[in-house]
DNA sequence: TATGAATGAGCTTTCATTCAT
DNA sequence: AATGAATGAAAGCTCATTCAT
């Protein structure tokens, strides 16, 4: 029983180290070597630890998914006001810090790899488990906030929350290409201004 | 005399060719023996119309951002009203074809070369350009729409149109991840139906 | 007939040509491009007049050699006394020129196929043939010096003669190596004026 | 823990098992598969001791040259009068085994590239080295012999002594074009008779 | 006759994976 | 458990040679 604890705490420690550099040179460009560096490990260790280059990934994708999810949750928990919240959570997505960028090029290949086909495991899972969290998110704020008559009854809550939560992502990719010109503070405020006034239009 | 043969046309026909393979396997992952293959061209022959392999991905994105902008272009040359201009560039954009996936699959791995810095060539310039491209566009109709008064003053045209350029990639990219439950024609007209209402409201 | 003949300039005219990038390049590194580019003619065209790419060297070969009989021949024939032919043979043997550079370049390598057996024609036979020549002109110098009693009678005059025409060969060799600090012309002189001394000594 | 291995020792073990087929094949020709192969080894090992296939010649031409040097040396340690050692390095100088054979074949490659100026390493330094340490010994004899009056006094050392370590390799490569007729004994030793005429001429 | 487009064998090099220690 | 030496499959790329025009 310790020995299991043992190696799944190991296996964790890994894919944290694997995080950094699987971002940095990409999963195919990335060799085992560079993560035996990055964990300070010996190439034939990592292999006690995972079967296979790619049974690495997954443990990176399962570990990356419930890191993003904690981090959503932790960021909703302290507000009340559905409108309010659903600002937070735009804010939270779209607030760059380079350990997000890392993951988030992590992601991009796992969507790559999934939409290709190419792999044995099943990154599609972490990927619309994550895509259904942030949908469900905002359309129970969306519902919520037509409860509360802040939102025009006749929203399809779900198809609105399916294209905002869409939206993070492309906004954060035109972000990435071009960072010096693309003011991700100034467009996303911008975008937020505009979902407000919607939200709480006609009182007529 | 050998055969004569318009390498610049040849060059083009490869690279046409060898879209469909790159979508599918990633340009890491394809060969060089698959392009030839798709090309039902021996592998040596391709070195005859490029060096590198890396240059045919130069000609291949080269081909598809002007693809892309005579397709945009092609697209909104019939309509006048800015706001049905609007509509119909976001019906465009997010209008599925298999071409474009493939396209857009090809797209997703050049901005994942380019965060990495990893690629020689300037594919962050093909990039930028389309976003650029796809963005003025979006910011012209709605300042055209702002001069009309259909839609607000106040409205910061070039940030609401860098979000809405940048959302129609997430879309895409959610859809297609998960083709069976992300509905994109009832998220883009959910999204429509939310732009109008507000373009359009307040002499009341 | 004449058409043979034209075969046979035309042979003579690309082997020219090559033999200028052969030197600079070596016979392996000198691709078939290389020398229809230095023959201003069609790569395909080459294979008219060579059935392979050794055929081309074995041309060269014969060629250089014919050339360099020539060239020896000529520089004797002039000079009546075997000692100043001795000498005068040892300077034209040693006088560096970038055409002679280019030929003991291209020599050194028909020497390094033929040590090494891999070639399918012989270039053995031009570089014995060379050899001989060479060998047997010192020779014929020194016995007929040895007759007017120039040299001393228990001379092996073609053991000598196989030393001082190797002799040639290393000269220039070391001298290509280190062309700043070899000098040439100094060290030529002194073996020289070692081999006059040695030659016309014993007023006993 | 993996068997523990000297890297540097292995490296040489296979610069080692390399120099003969180098020598038959020459270094072009050569491939790493060949090399593997001589070394009882698999292609992917040579690469852990050698980055790439030149390296593998820079790591010859640097043992050929230490042996080299050693066994010259070594030749020389136990005779003292200078006469004697002239004689007795142009002996050894001159002394065919197969392993010099290979290694002449294999320095005589390093000549070709350096002289073509095609290598990134500096063999160039080898060789000059190796000229120069050559040349110096008989230098260093014959000042030695001028000294004690056994060599006529105004003899320029250097420039004969370049001429004599020249030759050296002259003779080397005219005896391995043709061994059934070129009796490098006989060879040397006439040139040895005519040295040592030279050297001890006149008591008169 | 002259050409260069087409080809694939064969090269160097990389790297996931295995395994003896 | 931990290691890195060993391996060979597989990749990109070159080039002598062929051949249709």
């Amino acid at each position: 029983m310790p020995k299991i604890v043992d190696r799944e705490k190991k296996r964790v420690e890994i894919a944290q180290k694997a995080i950094e550099v699987l971002a940095k040179r990409g999963f195919q460009a990335t060799t085992i070597q560079d993560i035996a560096d990055a964990a300070s490990l010996g190439k034939g260790t990592i292999y006690h630890y995972f079967k296979t280059k790619e049974e690495i990934l997954w443990a990176v994708s399962e570990q990356m998914f419930r890191e993003t999810e904690r981090s959503l949750g932790a960021a909703l928990l302290k507000i009340n006001e559905p409108m309010d919240k659903l600002v937070a959570l735009i804010e939270e997505a779209l607030h760059i810090t380079e350990e997000l960028e890392h993951i988030f090029i992590i992601y991009s290949e796992l969507w790559l790899m999934t939409v290709r086909g190419e792999q044995t495991g099943d990154f599609v899972n972490v990927l619309r488990r994550l895509q259904n969290d942030m949908t469900n998110l905002v359309a129970s704020m969306i519902r919520e906030g037509k409860k509360q008559g802040l939102w025009p009854g006749d929203t399809d809550a779900d198809a609105l929350a399916g294209y905002l939560a869409s939206s993070f992502d492309g906004v954060f990719a035109h972000y990435m290409i071009d960072k010096e010109n693309f003011d991700i503070k100034r467009v996303t405020n911008e975008f937020i201004k505009f979902l407000i006034k919607q939200s709480a239009p006609k009182n007529d």
